[in-house]
DNA sequence: CCTACCCGTGAACACGTATTCATATGTCAC
DNA sequence: GTGACATATGAATACGTGTTCACGGGTAGG
């Protein structure tokens, strides 16, 4: 399915989405591009964590940055990030299913 | 754009897949039900670190368990979290873009 | 020059968590 | 029953990392 490399590569995608705050500041950005003060009170951060967080989602190219003036504006850089986000959102908006069947039956038949 | 508590929920989704031994085992998953051996020869994982990782994945309900014989065979629970993975391999297979796309925005000066 | 503002960065700490080891539970075969 | 196999679980540890603090580096305006 997938080799080693590619999971790892993957993996280090969703390790960086995996963090709310950061998640948050990329889900921010999808609206366009916001400077980082905005960002800042948007999310009701301090300015230098969320500096820290920009730098991992510039490197990993989930961001991208262009300065004007004394700010640095920050939006999504290609349409592949901005259709996985918005497909992971309404997988999520979604209506979710029935509740869970923690209840082990025995002889259950997975479809083999 | 997205509540707090979206975030977080979806955040906590994007984490679990952010670690490549999780992310690994739930792509297994994905061409159907694998044993939990079946998944600790092919990873080649120690079979406690698996079991530790599939009980977080069930109770995130990203895998379910069927029980058969002496054998547990975990599988992809519904069609959103099998479209939800199988989007974002495509995106990640997908040839990458192109390096610098600069400034769509008026008066950006060049980022150095 | 100086001041104010916006942003980036390095160090240090606190906390979570991935991994291993040892052990427990459960199921089939004999 | 005993033993062999398959999986789950709990404790302990080592490592990563999210956050804060303090500071430095630019840039516009007076």
């Amino acid at each position: 399915m997938l080799d080693a490399d590619q999971t790892t590569e993957l993996a280090e995608l969703f390790r960086l989405l995996g963090e709310p705050n950061r998640l948050g500041i990329v889900a921010s950005c999808l609206e366009g591009p916001l400077s980082v003060g905005e960002i800042t009170s948007r999310l009701a951060l301090s300015q230098s964590l969320v500096s820290h967080h920009l730098r991992l989602l510039r490197a990993a190219r989930l961001l991208k940055a262009g300065k004007r003036g004394k700010q640095v504006f920050y939006s999504i850089p290609d349409c592949h990030v901005r259709e996985m986000l918005t497909n992971m959102i309404e997988h999520l908006i979604e209506p979710h299913e029935s509740e869970d069947d923690i209840n082990n039956e025995p002889g259950v038949r997975s479809w083999p």
